[in-house]
DNA sequence: ATTGCTGAAGGG
């Protein structure tokens, strides 16, 4: 197995990215984009270019219009989006958009918490098999990798009957989903189980609107992965939304590592032709079962495990609805009011809209926030 | 890089 690593860990993150100063500059960027998307947007008509008007206010005017219609997408430079951005915008689409505008700004308490997450789920992959590191310079590099792990984890889950962290990635309504199934298995019946894990801090079960946020996420992996073996996920449509350049030669390091793996690739697009074909003709089935196990941080103790049944439909339209934020057909929008407890962990409930528009922070007062 | 670009998930 191999993951990928820059080879330059040029971290902008530790660079002060979270200050204020950083969300101008991205404004200011917005405004180059934006005049392109005005210009090509304006109709082409004879009396379309307006004399007495100097560059500035032309500028400004195109800024504010570009503000309108430009897409969250195209807004954060965004080619495709994370499984888990679809689950936090179930949590609260708000805090989500938040997140997104202002990264990096998770309190050190929560972050902890997720990082021992991210431990545990570490170990426990590291049980299946071993990683190595694999130098990567360019995207296309970067999805070279994930294609050689899928190329050697499809066989492995056919003869050993399981594997953990599998990539998957596929086209939803319109936008490319990208996210990484925890572990998939065959169980004594025969059947292709999903298996989700959960850590938790506290050594309780999560309240429902967590469990459905859980449920959605594995609802999505099942989507995904499903059309991928079906071969309804295309190298072309892939390429689309990507734009990946095929001919971009890869890194000597990929190279290596795929002719270890026992692979004569040469280009990026030999390699996706081979997990298509590996995809549709494996006798991989649609996963037969989702379930979730929440467990313990600190104790490993298992506190519940769910087994998710799969609604087709409403997934469906639980990512239409979202999916038209990101498209920009309709303004994000916060918890309902019965949903407002949420608030009280959140990093941005200062900042937040919604909360003025509700009414609920005028009855109650959150704990106070720790300002940055 | 003024015209670029992305490990995903991690928990509440």
């Amino acid at each position: 197995m191999a993951e990928t690593e820059e080879e330059e860990m040029a971290s902008a993150e530790a660079s002060g990215f979270s200050d204020l100063s950083d969300s101008e500059l991205v404004e200011f960027l917005d405004l180059e984009d934006a005049k392109e998307s005005a210009v090509s947007l304006s109709k082409p008509g004879p009396s379309s270019e307006l004399p007495g008007k100097d560059d500035k206010s032309v500028s400004l005017q195109n800024w504010k219009r570009g503000l309108d219609v430009l897409s969250p997408m195209e807004r954060f430079h965004l080619k495709y989006l994370y499984v888990t951005d679809l689950c936090s915008q179930n949590w609260c689409e708000l805090q989500m958009v938040y997140g997104k505008e202002l990264p990096g700004s998770l309190t050190p308490e929560k972050a902890a918490v997720l990082d021992t997450g991210a431990s545990i789920h570490l170990a426990k992959e590291l049980e299946l098999h071993d990683l190595v590191t694999v130098p990567i310079t360019t995207k296309e590099d970067a999805w070279a990798v994930k294609f050689l792990n899928i190329l050697s984890m499809i066989p492995t889950l056919q003869s050993e009957g399981r594997i953990r962290e599998f990539p998957v990635f596929g086209e939803v309504e319109g936008i490319l989903l990208v996210g990484v199934i925890d572990e998939l298995h065959y169980t004594s019946k025969g059947e292709l189980e999903l298996a989700e894990l959960k850590t938790r801090r506290r050594p309780v079960l999560p309240m429902s609107a967590q469990k459905k946020k859980d449920y959605f996420q594995v609802s999505l992996y099942k989507y995904i992965f499903d059309a991928m073996v079906q071969g309804k996920v295309t190298p072309a449509s892939l390429i689309h939304h990507t734009k990946l350049c095929l001919d971009k030669p890869l890194g000597p390091s990929v190279l290596r590592h795929a002719r270890q793996g026992g692979l004569s690739v040469k280009s990026l697009g030999d390699l996706m032709e081979l997990v298509f074909l590996s995809l549709t003709l494996s006798d991989l089935p649609a996963i037969d079962t989702l379930k979730l196990e929440y467990i313990h941080q600190e104790t490993a103790t298992i506190l519940g495990t769910e087994i998710v049944a799969f609604e087709e439909k409403e997934v469906k339209s639980k990512v239409q609805h979202y999916v038209a934020y990101w498209m920009g057909h309709r303004d994000p929008q916060g918890v309902d009011v019965e949903e407002a407890w949420k608030c009280r962990t959140c990093d941005y409930v200062d900042i937040c809209e919604w909360r003025r528009g509700t009414g609920v922070s005028s009855s109650w007062e959150p704990k106070a926030k720790k300002l940055k």
